[in-house]
DNA sequence: ACCTGAACACCGTTCAAGT
DNA sequence: ACCTGAACACCGTTCAAGT
């Protein structure tokens, strides 16, 4: 009598476990009780926890090219690396620590990595040369990647501790002077305001490489 | 009879701990032994591993401030912020899995935020509106860790299977076809050189909002 | 004030044994 | 083929007790 394990199952599980309970609770035996297994039975399925987030981060991933695939295609590159940056930012943001536990992970399935070949397509046919094409990908990743692990770090600090958060607080602890850094705490914004400004920003810079 | 034991030094031993055998291997337990000492006399000093963490990060930033103040100015915003992001690489390539370890962390000393002071006095000089100025670090920053971050990962994935990252074995797993992406696996660089490319581009961005 | 010994409630992982 | 029970070698953390 099987219990009908599998790794889709698994991986699904534990994404759902880490967006519960976070990442200190995403344990193996906690996720094989969430499957009502016992802790060795998902050793069956996944060689051991750093496969199972690899597979977490692959999943992600996936989900980021299947909304893109979903989405009409934008007028021009830049317009396709905003709605990419975006998709990319909000599922990080849907993850607890997402960013930061996803990122840099290595992708398992190779069909998530071909699906950046129509966007290579068209950016080629609006006269970028594939070299700048694959930077500018990269480029938008870092920056996306940078910037939400500050976002969710913020946000984190801000549950767990409201009022240490606050620019009244913070500037008690800066101490005296430092009255630039501290109005710039004043004027720091955050949320998709925040993030459009910044990728505003980045794609500026792609576009003085723009080489067509 | 004491030994001697301060935050300065345990903060110190974790960091070599981390450098010599890794994230996994830095365990409370292995340190205390490094500082030849039992597990619970850490936590005399340290409230627990999380706020160790903190504070490693806050000395890996510490260092960064430290090491810009020991250079000379220069010559424009853009040296200013091209030196600053390649001392934050920099420190965070000394140390295993750094940019993802220490990104995104709170710095628990106010005298290494208090450090900006100066470079927002001279771009604020040189014409920058603070907000501007301000975003221009931040957008930097983010760009290094997350370029760092995926950096560290291709180097310790090369490190661990050699074999699995030669653009030969690559192509095999990709399969038929994409060869757009198979192209671009073949023109990816790596190390200072795409560093500095990728900088300049972000740095081109920034010269677009300069306000001044 | 600072550190140790002993213990608590966990971890990830292995492996013989079951079905 | 797939899962369990039991065990191994660890974790971070607490706390009474020592000096």
């Amino acid at each position: 009598m099987t219990k009908g394990l599998t790794r889709e199952r698994i991986v699904a599980a534990a994404l759902e476990l880490l967006d519960d309970k976070g990442m200190d609770a995403l344990t193996v035996r906690a996720l094989a009780t969430r499957l009502d297994v016992r802790a060795p039975a998902l050793y069956w399925h996944v060689r051991n926890k750093q496969e199972l987030l690899d597979e977490m981060a692959t999943e992600v991933m996936r989900r980021v090219v299947g909304a893109l695939a979903a989405m009409p295609p934008g007028a021009d590159w830049r317009e396709d690396l905003a709605a990419y940056a975006r998709v990319l930012r909000a599922e990080y943001l849907l993850h607890r620590d997402g960013a930061r536990t996803f990122s840099g992970t290595r992708i398992t399935d190779p069909d998530v990595v071909r699906m950046k070949e129509p966007w290579f397509e068209r950016w080629i046919a609006s006269g970028w040369r594939l070299a700048d094409a694959a930077d500018a990908a990269d480029v938008v990743t870092a920056f996306v990647v940078g910037f939400v692990i500050e976002e969710q770090e913020q946000r984190q600090a801000a549950e767990t501790d409201p009022t240490r958060y606050s620019v009244a607080h913070r500037e008690v602890w800066l101490g005296e002077g430092a009255s630039l850094v501290k109005a710039a705490g004043r004027l720091h914004d955050e949320g998709d305001r925040r993030f459009e400004r910044h990728l505003g920003i980045v794609l500026d810079g792609l576009a003085t490489r723009r080489s067509g």
